[in-house]
DNA sequence: CGGGGGAATTTTAACGTTCAAACGGTCGGC
DNA sequence: GCCGACCGTTTGAACGTTAAAATTCCCCCG
């Protein structure tokens, strides 16, 4: 493996003037450039990414924990994050690094010890939860980092962060299935617990009431992720006195819950019951019909994330950017 | 962040002696182990990564290439395999890093360029293809890697690998069926351009000639994974002059597609048509009955490829270990 | 033609670690 | 009481790169 010394040997100039070359072109007169340009690619010359570091202290590695998934709950968007979030690192020379830490306050010496090995030079949270210990403890330790996700129900987000607007999203596909005709829509979500659930909650009840449509015993909270609980939330939203013609679901596993039981009734969905999901997963393209859904911007995050944890330094206030996410309608919410 | 030479100035030792404390403590005396130890930890030392590494020229970190979906086709699994992937890596000391590259030979620059920069040590490839040209390429640069799943048709394959009997899989679901009282098992498949649809294709066949099963007409090949395409396969199979008593589908989402169209006809899953999956997906999970299916050791093929990979320099042959998966018996294949 | 000055290049030193060799001390054997 | 062996520790050098300072080069101007 060729190193600067050999490369530096054969084009006849000093070692910094090769570094240069790669580091600095513009300070060579344009024919030792050519020359060292030569020397390099006919050596077949690669920088020692680790003497690199060594001298500048920076690994340009970006550390990302990847989520355990607990028990069913799975990600099923987690592939297409991560695939945007290492190619909007590659655009900037940097790479991704994998590691997995217990959650809570008790992974955080996983985070320090990785900052301090300089295996990463920063982090990208994700799977923010209520109360996350991560963000306030990175931000004391003055470890660069930036979250997916705000830290709800803490009265100021400790850090930067890029967050995709659920509220917007639900209002979205409410307005949506309003302008298909429907009067009475209902919403699939999860426990008020979750700040997430809250967010995307309050985008329908909001639009609804804006648009002068009911709202009252029209939000179920199913109590989790499953074909099952989507359905018996829809079946409770069909079996009111005056039944719903649309469904906002939370989630596409809801969503689609919510379809099964349609179809189980002879209903369909899309014609007489218009049913929305939410993350655009590979399921939602899976059914037919083809689920609508509120798809998140993930390689316009996964960007914005690389962009503020490589930016300058942070200013006074911590970068904070809400993504709008983007209605993807199919046929799940064809026109009543 | 304190170095070598700070905590060797604090225990009045030689910077090697520290280096020593850490590397072979063996080579101490007790006593000065015991100091340089307390040192350690008074300055809360941790050694530079960097440093380390260009000096011994390992950087414990293997590359995994992030795939890209494909239209649709998700990897409803691979969030859990690259958390056990990390996870086995971790109990070595080693770490994941995440990259993209074009698929085919038009990647291969840059497996090469990361592997010449230092970046990694080596690879886990997987997304094996038909004729995969990775891993020709990758032994023949003497680049260490190690591959899940088989090169499907090729004579020999090309290094190290580690994959899942998918035979056996659907071998272990077939015979499962036919304790259950089950005589006539359908299949679902894909196309038999895939080696690894043409591998569960053979253990459901197989099996069934051995069982005395009919098998004439009874495999249909669905042309993509969806529930559509999973509901028109099993349709066909219930139509047929005589309609098959149990499916084994070569995916999750193939069996769900299956279920789907047994309750359109008001056929129970389980009871009257038994249906198994493969993949034990989240999906699995979500549905009632929920989804008998084949699971793969994931922990234990992670675990496989890192023992491989970071082992004694291979012999002779390169290690080929082929992992039996597991039976997962739940609500959809119960007894007839 | 000597000097000034900016551009191009080289020299020096350092980043933090580990390897290999050298060193000093202790002990047992002859 | 000297030599050799061994153990624990230190010294010197190197890994491959870049920042900063120093030097050389080249051209222009007075």
């Amino acid at each position: 493996m060729a190193t600067l010394k050999q490369v530096a040997a054969h084009a006849d100039v000093s070692v910094q003037t090769v570094s240069n070359a790669l580091n600095a072109p513009h300070r060579l007169r344009p024919d030792t450039l050519e020359r060292v340009t030569r020397s390099i690619e006919l050596l077949n010359y690669r920088p020692n990414r680790n003497a690199r570091s060594l001298r500048t202290s920076a690994v340009e590695l970006i550390g990302y924990c990847v989520p355990s998934w607990h028990g069913g709950q799975a990600h099923l968007v987690m592939d297409q994050f991560l695939h945007a979030l290492c190619a909007a690192a590659e655009t900037t020379g940097r790479h991704i690094l994998l590691f997995t830490a217990p959650s809570g306050a008790d992974g955080m010496s996983v985070y320090d010890d990785l900052h301090a090995r300089r295996l990463v030079d920063g982090f990208v949270l994700s799977q923010t939860e209520t109360h996350d210990p991560r963000h306030g403890w990175l931000k004391e330790q003055a470890i660069p980092f930036v979250s997916f996700g705000r830290v709800w129900k803490e009265s100021t987000q400790p850090g930067p962060y890029v967050d995709v607007d659920g509220a917007g999203g639900c209002a979205m596909a409410t307005r949506h299935l309003y302008d298909g005709g429907r009067r009475r829509i209902g919403f699939l979500g999860w426990p008020r617990t979750s700040g997430l659930a809250e967010d995307r909650l309050t985008g329908w009840r909001d639009t609804c009431v804006e648009l002068g449509l009911p709202v009252d015993g029209l939000a179920v909270h199913c109590v989790e992720d499953t074909f099952d609980e989507g359905a018996r939330g829809a079946a409770s939203l069909l079996d009111a006195s005056e039944p719903v013609d649309a469904i906002v679901a939370l989630s596409d596993v809801l969503a689609l819950g919510a379809m099964r039981e349609l179809n189980r009734r002879g209903l369909a969905a899309g014609t007489d019951v218009a049913v929305t999901g939410f993350d655009d997963s590979p399921l939602a393209s899976v059914v037919s019909p083809a689920l609508t859904t509120v798809r998140q911007p993930i390689d316009l995050i996964a960007h914005e994330l690389i962009d503020i944890l490589t930016g300058p330094a942070e200013s006074e206030a911590p970068a904070e950017r809400l993504l709008q996410p983007e209605l993807i309608v199919r046929g799940s919410s064809a026109p009543g």
